[in-house]
DNA sequence: TCTACTTTCGTAAACGATTACGGCAACGGT
DNA sequence: ACCGTTGCCGTAATCGTTTACGAAAGTAGA
């Protein structure tokens, strides 16, 4: 445990060549069965373990897989972030962490993406809700280094690979609750517009309304930002409308400024879900623990990330093949732009306290006066 | 952007060796200024940046610093990593996240120190809340691996630098807060007693009890989970006992467990802070948004990141030092045990509405009956 | 002019793996 | 006896740096 074993000593230990023992550790042919088992018997008595550096420099292999995130504070993150690293631990990759502060996005998005082609350590980037600057990522992707993105971006870049959430059908199925649950003025609090998750939750929204019957009532849709703070503003905006314009239901696009709206709610005494219904979007691990619980919309947080962090991976694999030597490939190989795979995983209605529904009968379909 | 320059092509352009070239990059001494400049002039034409790799192979440096968490959904883990990377970018040091799920913590833990040792990618180690399983980064410490500890583990195992919050002076704070507002049956809901800090809690709740010439109530002190649950279970206990043994204040060894006291609370039909005064520990982010917002003690978590992760890029700085080359030092080169630094950073009380001391006037003393 | 430094720089050997290529038996077929 | 295969294995170059050591040139003192 003092002095590192390398190959060599197992190389010397077998009385053979380290290409040898290379091989054994490769599962490579062209090596005698005995003498294999020999090798792996001194591997496993010596404990060792190849230097990953040290391999990564020979083979052109790089050991890092990095993830991307806007912020680890963010909902859903450190849940997305928890079943990405599961797999992860069960490669051979290690994974990094960068996480851009929201403050300077763009630049410190295109720094991190320098970072990561400079240092040459990581072998695949999975991006997180990149926002709006992602033609760092197809310039990255153009090069035909793999990335894999998460959640924003529609229509995704070209070529990248992209999965998400079905925001559009989770809102619907929202709306479409509250409309079963008889309510007829349903406002809609937005996220910030500069989100395309904002537009696809709008538009299912809308889908709902529309399917009812009912008009889309562009007073009962306010543009928030996500955090409570926006959702309180909103809502006190709605709630201290005259009681013949006041929305019965808010449906916010974000668990948080459903919380805002709680809180919005009874300051003005407001009680939810008698006098208010809310269906927020998220579904945060405190939705179930806020007063009242939060009906709201899943994410499918842990499919998401094991998609994700997969289709990353056989990426990686693929990009090995063809470059078994640098030289081989003329120097500006622009990748063919194969169409890039694109999942959109289903969202599921969480339905508890504040929505109402469990107060009276789900099917209740009359609408109150 | 094609090919990937290396340090011998800047030698080349430059009409010097690597060895001059690699001198430049590191700021060594022996080199022209006019040579220098030129050198610097084409690192920067060519955009070079050394792999960090190769660098790490010839060195015998390590490329990343590993962080060792609980799990990403703990309270304050995500804050506690923010300030940690933010440190790190600062460095050339990759940051990998080893998140040890909790259910087989012990086997685990083994296992990611296993396999940081084994890959040889880490510098170093820190280590957040690692709870009972300690005895694998003695082991580590012990090889002269750097290690620092944060937050859990008082004695923390010898020779392994340790900080963390000031848990025993918070909790006598918050609970001193409660009597001052004039409650002297105020009971404590524990952290489980397998954590060090729910002891130290515990203790600064009986110190401020002490203080106060109040006697510690066993039967008003509970064990809980650190969880909503454990925390509603706990409430409801003790909220549910005749009105004369009733605490009329709880101080919660966590915010989640706080959320729990509300949920119970509100089921019981107790108002808060009117019918009892409730105070937490961690100030979540979330605390600052449930109804009632909660009062609670704020642990320092951004100084404590910062903290730990400089003392770790110092130890590992010293590291560096005395292995110049591998051979020279003999075989069994035990660290001496060097007494390694504490550090216990303050907590701060966060007065919101939760402790009653917004309503009633805060330097009232008088008791209530 | 000779010696002794100092400044500046290069040579070449690591670091710990991977891998293209070639070599040597043994074997079977003709 | 000759040749082509096949199975097994080693030689040595390579990846992109770092660094111990020494060399060359200039400077200064004697």
């Amino acid at each position: 445990m003092a002095h590192k074993v390398t190959i060599l000593d197992i190389a010397r230990l077998a009385k053979v060549s380290t290409t040898t023992v290379s091989r054994v550790l490769h599962n490579k042919p062209d090596v005698d069965p005995a003498t294999r088992e020999r090798i792996l018997r001194i591997v496993e008595e010596q404990g060792f373990v190849p230097s990953i550096t040290a391999a990564g420099l020979a083979a052109g292999r790089n050991p890092l897989i990095s993830v991307l995130v806007p912020a680890l504070t963010w909902p859903l993150i450190p849940e997305l972030l928890l079943s990405v690293a599961s797999v992860v631990e069960s490669t051979s990759y290690e994974m990094v962490l960068y996480s851009i502060s929201s403050s300077n996005h763009e630049r410190d998005c295109g720094k991190i993406i320098d970072r990561i082609l400079a240092t040459r350590l990581t072998a695949g980037l999975l991006a997180v809700f990149p926002g709006q600057s992602s033609q760092h990522l197809t310039r990255l992707r153009r090069q035909g280094f793999p990335v894999v993105l998460i959640d924003d971006q529609s229509p995704p870049p070209e070529g990248i690979p992209w999965i998400g959430a079905d925001n559009r059908r989770g809102a619907y199925e929202a709306t479409r609750h509250l409309i079963e649950l008889g309510h007829r003025r349903i406002a809609h609090i937005q996220g910030p517009l500069k989100y395309c998750v904002s537009h696809e939750r709008y538009q299912g929204y809308c889908d709902a309304l529309q399917e009812a019957g009912l008009e889309v009532d562009p007073s009962l849709v306010l543009e928030g930002d996500f955090m409570p703070a926006g959702g309180q503003r909103c809502a006190l905006a709605l709630l201290s409308r005259p009681i013949s314009e006041r929305p019965t239901a808010i449906f916010a696009a974000s668990d948080y400024m459903a919380y805002g709206v709680i809180a919005a709610a009874e300051t003005l005494g407001l009680r939810i879900p008698q006098d208010l219904a809310l269906v927020g979007f998220d579904d945060n691990p405190a939705s179930a623990h806020v007063r009242p619980s939060l009906t709201t919309v899943r994410q499918p947080v842990h499919a998401m990330g094991e998609q994700a962090i997969k289709l990353l991976l056989e990426m990686i694999e693929q990009e090995q093949m063809p470059r078994r030597r640098r030289q081989s490939m003329p120097a500006t190989a622009e990748e063919p732009p194969r169409e890039a795979p694109r999942l959109v995983l289903p969202t599921s209605l969480v339905i508890r306290e504040s929505c109402g529904a469990l107060q009276r009968h789900p099917s209740a379909l009359l609408p109150e006066i």
